[in-house]
DNA sequence: TAGGACTTTCTTGGTCCAACAAATAAGAAC
DNA sequence: GTTCTTATTTGTTGGACCAAGAAAGTCCTA
């Protein structure tokens, strides 16, 4: 039963390909033509063990590798159940927030937020209430006292947050909330203090008087403008080859 | 759900956490501590070991996370090495198309259509020209003719995204780009070729029309309803198995 | 006897260890 | 400069043990 030691890897799948790939195929492959679904249990790790010729660490960490694409929840003792959680997936790989911000990751964050923020200015004029403008008024006020780094940045997140809560749409608030911290280190790239107690400030009023005065055209060149201002703080980078 | 990634989920997970997990978290500081960038090498497994005072295969599971996320890089001899593939990762992500749709990547999916192409309804109107309309037309026009599933979907498809192409927003056609495999693959859930020559054609073209008649309700209204049509087709699924 | 509470056993994922294979960068030998 | 050797590092394997929890068995009581 168990593999011949030193011997030709004999049904090895296609060169180059190793075998935590090669389970993690298997494993997928075993999901499409048992048409598993949602919420349906997967062999043990010591049955796909057995099934696929691997040894157990292999297939854990083909297992690991199914976690982390969201299509699998293992828990102890349960054993490894379907899911689909791809897009929550998704979002979170922009929440891996490690290295330094990237110019590309802050021009597709920021891209998308302004395709949010700016291109639903007509929906913000339908459900715009006099509580929002206090409260947006509100929160930037509290932008221009004096806060660290990370306060103000929070208080600044908080401001587009009530923003865009305007548009009562939940999707929109859940995808705030996975990219928080990539956005604020966005906010937080090239500023000081004071860079968020003046400018910031700033560009957040003009927002809400461009709101209060119900003039959209202004609105949405301020909000742009406001958005893309960091941009400026991003070099160009180098391709890096494979 | 992903206690490896959410930097603070604040959700009341058990208190124990994974020794896979603390590894992934300790990775993540030393690569922002330590101010790594895109190219940089990390430690060798065996470092790692004995920096965290982990064994190599929970080490092993740890990087197949962040390689898993597109965040590193690993290859035989070589070492890890910093990344940043995540979109590729987010593309592989929605390629695999091994199960049946589920209700809830439907209505994630779907949802968010629906925030771009129904939210930036004011967007459209501004940037509407003939030619746009006339290819919406042609595209869907194509789809009244007699195609197989596959081809009725992909022409499905080019009729959305020639709509969001209107918004000339990069960010937008590449989400779009990305979660192709996935929209195609609700496209065709429940209907035949004929359900796309009728139903579908109908309903599309009642969009074209209100964009014609630059009617912003009616657009928003058949669009939306065109989004979420196929939702009868995914019933409830239960959380255990036989 | 029936039924519930307690105990034991077994299963299963989580972690660790020790070894070897394979790939390749780096140095040695020519 | 080319080729060979060596050393290092990832890839893979098999085995071992632990902790948590489910399943099965046991025992006590009404």
């Amino acid at each position: 039963m168990s593999a011949e030691l030193g011997g030709e890897p004999g049904k090895a799948g296609p060169a180059g390909e190793s075998a935590v790939d090669a389970v993690v195929q298997q494993i997928r492959n075993l999901i499409a033509s048992s048409k598993l679904k949602v919420g349906d249990h997967l062999p043990t790790e010591r049955d796909l063990c057995a099934q696929f010729n691997a040894s157990r660490n292999t297939v854990r960490e083909a297992m690991r590798i199914l976690k982390a694409y969201g299509l699998v929840d293992v828990r102890p003792k349960i054993g490894a159940t379907i899911t689909d959680n791809r897009m929550t997936r998704a979002f979170e790989l922009f929440s891996f927030n490690t290295m330094e911000i990237s110019r590309k990751t802050f021009s597709d964050v920021q891209a998308f937020r302004s395709l949010i923020e700016v291109g639903s200015a007509d929906l913000f004029f339908d459900r715009l209430r006099q509580e929002d403008l206090d409260d947006l008024s509100e929160i930037n006020a509290s932008l221009a006292e004096n806060h660290d780094l990370n306060e103000a940045s929070e208080i600044d997140f908080a401001f587009h947050v009530r923003l865009v809560s305007i548009l009562d749409n939940h999707a929109v608030l859940d995808v705030y909330a996975v990219m928080k911290p990539v956005i604020l280190r966005i906010m937080q790239k090239g500023k000081t203090r004071r860079t968020f107690m003046t400018e910031t400030f700033s560009e957040h009023q003009d927002v809400v008087d461009a709101l209060a005065a119900r003039d959209r055209l202004a609105f949405q060149y301020r909000l742009r403008s406001h958005l893309m201002i960091g941009f400026r703080f991003f070099s160009e980078e180098m391709e890096e080859s494979a």
